[in-house]
RNA sequence: GGGCGCGUAGCUCAGUUGGUUAGAGCAUCUGUCUUACAAACAGAGGGUCAGAGGUUCGAUUCCUCUCGCGCCCACCA
């Protein structure tokens, strides 16, 4: 055994496993390797948060324990890492950052600064992921925006366009006057906001007077209709009969909806296009209706705006008010708070305007969604409930282009004469339709017609597709960066999803999507999902409160190990507040296995485990009783993704049980002159010693690692612990009887108080004591003496 | 408005199918340099388990209601 120092130092350690494991390729996948396969679908975090925090740490490291777990249990563990660099939120940052939008810059300039920041958003999330431990296969990464990751994304477009479950419309769809684009249900999200519900007066052709309330006074130019109950007594006379907007002096038929609630504002709702998904449905009710097209997609006012023309939304929400006001048709303005739609990335008020865009369906496979997150292995089980209620919530097909420059491009032209839609063959993938032309020279649709001339021009898509288009195909990229066929077979579906809870609507839905349309099967067999980091007082972590440390800071101040052993704390699904405090008891439970190792190596030079020759004494057997007892936990808790009571167990074993008591009923063997008792103490601690490194490994890897290499090495032929071979429970004789050791304990425990009260080291001998606990001083005289350090016993 | 979760010692949280005196860590206080560790050890104090009611021999645990916090969802203009 090598000579070692005497305090453990991470920031002299840490360097040096992590470019061992690198070297040695310790976490590479091995395809040819046995054991069963273990893949897992890392989520590839968007490159655009360039400030990293606890939350990120928090919810990688909750996977990165379950990993490392399963590694020592004999799974060939598959575990890649991705970026997703591709889409608006790049896009978002770029913008913010470089205090630029779409408008005012060119498509390749704009994308030249998103690949600059893709690329260092991803060093920096690899530096700190290599920093913490954790254990994926850096050989075996994507970015979302690659060829690769290009060529799987358009290869699902064309795949669902054949099976039919994508198609090209044109109808009123969500869209964002920031981003401008079209948007998905999923990027919704609704804001609780102050507006007013104006009450507006209006002539009927017999000359009674009606009142509608709205929030969105500012559409009256785009006005469809106007409905009241078909049972509301109050307005039955008046249905069929035409009504006169005020100021536009548009006139609309008053008609029987039975979607209007009698007891909302005055029991009259006006339609507009499109003043929410309501209009949408009213408008499919009354197909008579005529839409406006009033709202452009910059957010301004058109045409048919009349005098609000070029005008912002909000901009003729006040002035439509105050013209209403100076006819005399206002009856009364009421502030109310009601909950909007925003666009979740710029949070902008999402407006409803005509468009053709492209859309996957999902309306109509909602049971299907829904069996599949029954099949699906929740932990915790809750988390099931928020995805069920998202699918029964579905309202729109998945709308997935973007009117917007970087991301996976359409693989699609459409024919300059007919309007065919012409796709590329799969083997040409991936395609960018701005760069190429397809490769049929003439458009099929005008040859058959006879119009081989004409079909000779074809006009690329100019949308990309959503980002989440790509992302929900992350087990396939994954899968597909392993070229051996038999071994791709066996990494889809995954076998893990770590992930927020955040994105089950958007990421673990869409995957869950696609995998259904694909292969008629679950992408993943089992997800986890983790809460947020919050901050110390429990707020949600955010750059723009500035309320956390940099995490290489707090690496750099206790170790990566520290920093993972606060993240052990959480319990999975549940935030988990940031707390130095458990950073400093990491690090202190790093010292304390250095110092558990260094007394080791004082009295060995080789550590060997215990074996059936061995005369083992009353505590040895305690011991190791309780060792099989925290193994035995401890596996249970990692089995069920449990980690942070799966470190509780380990803590309470290692620093209750061992250090506090084992250790100090051994030392006097250990300096005593019995051989044989001296050689099975020894035994007994490295045996026990050895299990909790190996159950501390996934959670603290580089101390671990460190006192393996210089103390266990000649244990076990492994290159790493992190390879080494998950504790088993040992097999005890039972021949002494040691049920009653714990009166034993109570006894110590009694010796160290009296100690204690007088004020006296522990260490000190005493000539004699009076026990009062009931103990067999018999049988556990000689323990007791030298443990306790009493001459005699009465 | 509906659903989910939470409310336990000053702080952060455990409390397994209801069962003696409700636990841990940190913090506080008192001791101890004891042949691994003072970055430690030994000990002490500290709780109407959010509140009210109910079921029960017995409730932190089960049921109902109330209050507070967080989240998810909902077209009520």
């Amino acid at each position: 055994m090598k000579e070692i120092s005497k305090h453990y130092n991470p920031s002299e350690a840490e360097p040096k496993w992590r470019e061992f494991w690198e070297k040695e390729g310790i976490y590479k996948f091995n395809p040819k390797a046995k054991g069963e396969i273990f893949s897992i679908d890392t989520p590839p975090p968007y490159v655009s948060a360039d400030h990293l925090h606890a939350g990120h740490v928090m919810s990688y490291a909750q996977a990165e324990f379950v990993v490392r777990y399963k590694r020592m249990r004999g799974f060939n563990v598959y575990y890649p890492m991705g970026f997703d660099d591709n889409g608006l939120p790049t896009e978002r940052f770029v913008e913010k950052k470089y205090k630029i939008n779409k408008s005012k810059i060119t498509r390749s300039e704009f994308i030249k600064l998103c690949l600059k920041e893709t690329k260092k958003g991803s060093e920096t999330y690899r530096k700190l992921w290599s920093l913490l431990g954790i254990s994926v296969d850096w050989t075996k990464t994507y970015s979302t925006i690659n060829d690769h990751c290009r060529k799987i994304s358009q290869w699902s477009f064309l795949d669902l366009y054949r099976k039919n479950k994508i198609y090209k419309a044109k109808k009123p769809i969500l869209w964002c006057t920031t981003c401008r684009t079209a948007i998905a249900q999923a990027d919704l999200e609704a804001e609780e906001k102050e507006s007013n519900l104006v009450y507006i007066k209006v002539k009927a052709e017999t000359g009674d007077t009606l009142v509608f309330a709205t929030t969105r006074p500012e559409l009256l130019p785009a006005v469809m209709g106007i409905s009241v109950n078909p049972k509301d007594k109050r307005y039955k006379k008046l249905i069929g009969k035409k009504v006169t907007m005020p100021l536009t002096k548009k006139k609309v038929v008053l008609t029987a909806d039975v979607a209007t609630n009698m007891e909302y504002g005055s029991g009259v709702v006006y339609y507009c296009s499109y003043g929410g998904g309501e209009c949408i449905e009213w408008l499919s009710r009354h197909p008579e209706a005529e839409p406006t097209e009033l709202i452009l997609p910059n957010g301004r006012f058109s045409q048919a705006g009349g005098k609000y023309e070029g005008m912002k939304v909000l901009e003729v929400r006040k002035m439509i008010v105050e013209d209403l006001e100076a006819v005399g048709a206002i009856e009364k303005i009421e502030p109310i708070k009601h909950s909007v739609y925003t666009h979740e990335r710029c949070g902008t008020d999402v407006e409803y305007i005509e468009s053709d865009q492209w859309f996957i369906k999902i309306l109509e496979a909602k049971n299907d969604f829904l069996k599949r997150g029954k099949e699906l292995k929740w932990h915790p089980k809750e988390m099931k409930k928020i995805y069920d209620e998202w699918v029964e919530n579905i309202k729109w097909d998945w709308c997935i282009s973007r009117q917007r420059y970087y991301g996976v491009p359409f693989p699609v032209w459409y024919c300059g004469k007919c309007g065919e839609i012409i796709l590329p063959e799969e083997k040409d993938l991936p395609v960018d339709p701005l760069e190429e032309q397809p490769k049929i020279k003439v458009c099929p649709k005008c040859l058959s017609a006879g119009e081989a001339d004409g079909g000779k021009k074809f006009i690329p898509e100019q949308d990309v597709l959503d980002t989440w288009a790509t992302s929900s195909l992350t087990p396939i990229i994954a899968q597909k960066l392993v070229s051996e066929k038999p071994i791709q077979e066996k990494l889809y579906p995954s076998s893990l999803r770590p992930q927020a809870f955040e994105i089950i609507r958007t990421w673990l839905f869409y995957t869950i999507v696609k995998s259904h349309y694909h292969h008629n099967h679950l992408p993943f067999r089992s997800a986890m999902i983790s809460g947020h980091g919050l901050d110390e007082q429990g707020r949600k972590i955010s750059k723009r409160l500035g309320n956390y440390i940099p995490p290489e800071k707090i690496i750099e101040e206790y170790g990566a190990d520290a920093v993972r052993y606060w993240a052990t704390g959480a319990t999975l699904g549940q935030s988990l507040k940031f707390n130095i405090l458990e950073v400093k008891k990491g690090r202190r439970t790093t010292t304390k296995l250095w110092n558990v190792a260094r007394l080791l190596s004082m009295h060995t030079k080789k550590p060997m485990l215990v074996g059936s020759k061995d005369k083992l004494e009353k505590s040895d057997l305690w011991i190791l009783q309780e060792m099989n007892k925290t193994i035995a936990a401890v596996t249970k808790n990692f089995e069920n993704y449990t980690y942070a009571k799966a470190k509780e167990e380990i803590d309470k074993f290692f620093w209750s049980k061992l250090a506090d008591y084992y250790v100090e009923f051994v030392k006097y063997r250990l300096f005593g002159s019995d051989k044989k008792s001296k050689d099975a103490a020894i035994k007994t601690l490295s045996t026990v010693f050895f299990s909790i490194l190996k159950m501390y490994a996934p959670i603290m890897p580089f101390v671990t690692e460190e006192i393996f290499q210089t103390f266990f090495r000649n244990m076990e032929k492994v290159k790493s612990v992190h390879v080494s071979v998950w504790p088993e429970k040992m097999k005890l004789s039972s021949k002494p009887d040691i049920s009653d050791f714990e009166s034993a304990i109570k006894a110590i425990d009694e010796i160290r108080k009296a100690k204690t009260k007088q004020g006296i080291s522990l260490g000190a001998e005493i000539e004699s004591m009076e026990l009062k606990t009931k103990v067999n001083v018999k049988k556990y005289g000689v323990f007791l003496k030298n443990v306790g350090r009493v001459k005699k016993i009465i």
